[in-house]
DNA sequence: GACAGAAATGACTACGTATTCATAAGGTAG
DNA sequence: CTACCTTATGAATACGTAGTCATTTCTGTC
């Protein structure tokens, strides 16, 4: 055998796959090969029932054997849709970190794909142009700091849009969220019947709804036990300022009995923050988190919290999504979480 | 006023707003609207400098008052582009969390889309054919579990890939990693100058090229001052392995003076582990993890590890991913990573 | 003032598929 | 054997945009 040409390496087919661009095998190209016609190559693969067993089987060979692939694009265009489902989810977050997964499973379990719009703050416009643009399927807002306005444009779109737990969201869009105000009730009693007498509310952020709503739900609660209960807000929902927060906590006149916090990240900076300025949890204070992340149940937390049984709610959220009809008025669905003790609501003086 | 028809509520807008689809907006809509042909109204909006300063803002005051937006699936059919880069990533596991959200925050910067496809052991062979489907603008394979027989499909396709850690690629597929032998060696001298005498390797998964790396590196430079290192599989790289793994290490009747592990969160379910068995870690025994998870600086645990620069990796990455030319012989780019030390090495009867 | 060149715009077509409509072949009932 | 219906296939077209080519208008120069 001899080697000719001077760059030449490998064989034949290497230098074919080597062009610059090969053009993509087509449905045309599929058809005049098998000597069918593009429309019938096009339905052996999008509507088989449509195309007689043996005409199938030949094409669908004679694909295989030139690599054939449907445009997925280009079948978009036709059909108007996407199998895309867009999420709209901030950037950082065990929460939403969380949460994305779970949506990533469970859509491609329906054979979509997840179109990821992060943002840091907050969701500025170029995220919804570009939501228009793709022409997606659904979209999932998944944060409790989507706007108003940002809703409101979602909802007078036309392609349907879920907001996940994000409470202010109920009766504009269709959406779905835990039940917080009951969760941080159950939190609640679980304190009191820890005996507990004097307990603070470390919040993520004010202005969220779902801040506001698991306040309530805590407050109501103990208030009617004869507990007030202050709101100290963190600034964000994030272990820094969880830890920050504690340090501040620590050095109070007058310390409550236990901490509610309004998400689980957060609370793992307080308990943190609390045992670094000497403080134990649980002998001298007690802390309760929010959401039920796979590390509450860490050993070095065991953090009691309201479990969020997020694969039910994201399930929830997708058959909203994609359900053909879209009611008047848009449905609110509302999920109890479940309670988790751990060992930081372990009363250990009794 | 007199409320007339059965079942009409709202005014004519909100009628108009809900028939069952109404037809999108096209290009062809601003061209008649504004007099202009649908040729100059695309170039307004994808090459503004080949349109005139005054017939430009007519289009857009013409576009934005019909609510036109740009169909990006007829422009990916036409131009061949989607502006969507694909991300092949597990479902689960801190550290890829991270490095999803990376991805998506620095492509977002570039004008780029994430689609995300992530698989829960394996990917199977249908993730890859919703790649090709999609025609892809680039594809992220991040997992060191990804068989040679994608990679090399992948790097006979069209589209261009990037390995994201993910040693066994190298040479197979444009690839990025961190300096996977560098690290462990570090992290090596490091316990060496503490004056650790024996050590344990615990691995995640033996047959990925990562860990095999790490171990190396480990190896070599603990046995270059005569100390053994015991390889121990953890059978994954999650927070219950290690502290099943770390639990058995607690009943060994040697026990090594430090544990080095693979992955971070893999090194917190040790660290909690051997807590639970009694063992203190620094006091009893040191440990180490690799990664540099935002959790390793949580106070909890004050991990000592090596430190990924993953927006740089991530960078990197993306550059491989877009670059213009792509050259003969696929590069590999390995980063540093940097020590950072925390509690979990401080010993304290030293 | 005529002419070359640049700038702006329009008519037309291709991207790759799905779907309608029409046609041909096969099958059943009377 | 005709009428009618079902099934399988092909021809043609639409989806909405970007880019090619041709045409027109404007600008500056000798």
């Amino acid at each position: 055998m001899i080697e000719v040409g001077a760059s030449s390496t490998g064989d034949e087919s290497d230098a074919a796959a080597g062009e610059r661009q090969r053009r993509r095998v087509t449905s045309v190209d599929v058809a005049i090969e098998s000597g069918f016609s593009q429309a019938t190559v096009a339905r052996a693969f999008s509507s088989p029932h449509l195309v007689s067993e043996p005409t199938r089987e030949r094409i669908t060979a004679v694909a295989a054997s030139l690599g054939y692939v449907p445009n997925a694009i280009a079948r978009s265009l036709k059909s108007q849709r996407t199998n895309i489902v867009g999420a709209v989810v901030p950037a950082s977050g065990e929460y939403w970190q969380h949460v994305l997964t779970a949506f990533s499973r469970q859509l491609a379990e329906r054979g979509k794909q997840l179109l990821l719009f992060s943002f840091d703050d907050e969701p500025d416009d170029s995220v919804f142009t570009a939501v228009d643009q793709y022409r997606l399927d659904g979209l999932i807002m998944a944060s409790a700091r989507i706007g108003q306005r940002h809703l409101a444009r979602s909802a007078s779109s036309d392609v349907p849009a879920v907001a996940f737990n994000q409470p202010v969201a109920s009766g504009v869009v269709p959406s779905v969220s835990v039940d917080n105000e009951d969760g941080t009730a159950v939190l609640a009693t679980h304190l009191l019947q820890q005996g507990v007498e004097s307990v603070m509310f470390v919040g993520g952020v004010s202005t969220t709804s779902t801040d506001q709503q698991r306040y309530r739900g805590a407050a109501q609660t103990l208030g009617a036990s004869g507990v007030a209960v202050p709101y100290l807000e963190a600034g964000s929902f994030s272990y820094d300022d969880g830890y920050k927060t504690a340090a501040h906590i620590a050095q109070m006149p007058d310390r409550p009995d236990a901490i509610m916090v309004s998400g689980d990240e957060l609370a793992f900076g307080v308990v943190d923050g609390l045992r670094s300025s000497g403080l134990d949890v649980p002998t001298d204070l007690l802390v309760t988190g929010f959401d039920g992340l796979p590390q509450a149940s860490w050993a070095g937390y065991d953090l009691t919290t309201l479990v969020q049984s997020v694969d039910v709610l994201v399930e929830r959220a997708i058959d909203l999504l994609l359900a053909a009809e879209r009611p008047q008025q848009p449905p609110t669905i509302v999920e109890p979480g479940t309670l988790r003790i751990g060992r930081t609501t372990q009363r250990t003086n009794g």
